[in-house]
DNA sequence: ACAAAAGTGTTAGGGCTACACCCATGC
DNA sequence: GCATGGGTGTAGCCCTAACACTTTTGT
């Protein structure tokens, strides 16, 4: 722990940590909201603060920078210590650094990543842990440091990205149906969107493929299962850090990944 | 959220930098080469290596961070070292911190920004100085570290951001006709692009505001002289995240800013 | 038969592209 | 007049929104 006064702290060098905001699609808001709308939301899990600042507090799930790892590997670390489920995509957001956001404490320079992780028809339990627990990220509670904006970009971020398909990929599961994915989309963009319209401009899309097996929610006529095709995650600029083609880490070296040997699992 | 255990080296927290990728309109490239185009290009500032490693290399302008600065504020003054040009957009590209990145100096993290200045079309001079030298795009010389892969990112982005009209507002002067708006895109999108369909276009999108000026070129007829409308530059989800601090807020609201002050010279 | 969700057809409009065409100016 | 760049018109294409419609299932 570094001590000093407020001066001689201004002049330390800024810590170096990693942030990440994770998110997944689940049911729709809990009971207690009287919103009855059937459409799945996007929940997010937080971890409660056991130090100063902002002391019990919920803020993102975050850990220090090894020096000997990647961003994306500490990212992946600070991802794993809150929950079980493995990242579909991770992907860097934005670096905070003013000084005004510590608060009094250290100056802090904060990586912030985006993870998306599988959802609700994988029946994973959202488990709510030791000091984690999730949220739906329209019903979060008060947020420690500046992580509240940091959310609100991370939103405003995924909605510009609706239009890469395999965003949208990473948070339904490998199968799904058209009307799940509509499903998606909706709770993603937050309005309504034309489920015929939408069908055909998917399957227009050629990335759609048909598993052959038909799925029965109710007691209505199945519907035909779908998967993305393999290979049709298209390696823009962003989703860079996964894909291993792209400059982030890779031309680097992409060879000594311990995150995609983990992820594949 | 920092927890580096410090009592082991390679757990050291890297040292915090940024570096900026500065861009301006300039002619066409040099007389040595071939390419007999009249479209003007993209130039940018590099800075010679005084120390190893890399030395004598051509590099990103860059520098350290202070505890008490603002990103932006450290990116900006990292611009000011190496260019008297004062920077119509600044906004911050992504975040490297590979290990291996260092090729054997301290682990390092560099925060890197992306800045458009002012071109040609003010006859500004791309004053070469002590240490400093201006490059077309594609014809940079060998770069040190992975400054090679930053800069073709940054170049990545900016064709993807060339639907934001204020981004292109920046690189052009306050004052243009549409043939040399027309010029800009095509130098950031390196293809052709129907100049009748570009001019109804840009107009139909109600951010031009004709100066009443014309301004005639050669012995030809005279074009009109546009300006972009004033509260035209819409805050891209980029620098909303800076706004609530630093001086990236004078990017946004032309009225009192500092920058265009300078920069009308 | 009926309700509910899956899935299809159809039409109108907007935007974009390609390219033909007119306008103003200096020589 | 004629060359040159400024500026306009227009027809076709494609994509999309809107919404009416048919199909398949369980009850």
């Amino acid at each position: 722990m570094i001590m000093g006064n407020v001066s001689e702290r201004r002049r330390q060098p800024p810590q170096v940590g990693v942030s990440v905001v994770i998110l997944a699609l689940g049911p729709a808001a809990r009971a207690d909201d009287r919103n009855d709308q059937t459409r799945g939301t996007l929940w997010m899990p937080l971890v409660r603060r056991v130090r100063q600042p902002f002391l019990g507090q919920w803020a993102l799930p975050g850990g220090g920078l090894r020096a000997d790892h990647s961003l994306e590997q500490s990212a992946y670390a600070a991802l794993e210590s809150t929950t079980s489920l493995h990242p579909r995509y991770l992907e860097q957001l934005y670096t905070f650094g003013d000084p005004s956001r510590s608060h009094g404490g250290l100056p802090m320079v904060s990586i912030v990543y985006w993870a998306l992780v599988g959802g609700m028809d994988e029946n994973v339990e959202f488990a709510d842990g030791d000091n984690v627990s999730w949220f739906p990220v329209d019903h979060l509670p008060e947020l420690a440091f500046d992580h509240r904006e940091i959310v609100d970009y991370a939103m405003e971020r995924l909605r510009g990205k609706i239009e890469y398909p395999d965003i949208v990929a990473r948070l339904v599961g490998d199968r799904f149906t058209l009307s799940q994915l509509h499903d998606v989309y909706e709770a993603i963009a937050e309005e309504d969107i034309d489920l015929a319209n939408f069908r055909r401009k998917m399957l227009a899309s050629g990335l759609l493929e048909d598993t052959g097996d038909k799925l029965r929610v109710g007691r209505n006529r199945p519907a035909t299962v779908y998967r993305y095709k393999q290979g049709t995650a298209q390696p823009t600029p962003w989703n860079v850090a996964e894909s291993r083609t792209d400059f982030a880490a890779s031309d680097i070296d992409p060879q000594d990944d311990a995150l995609s040997a983990l992820t594949t699992a």
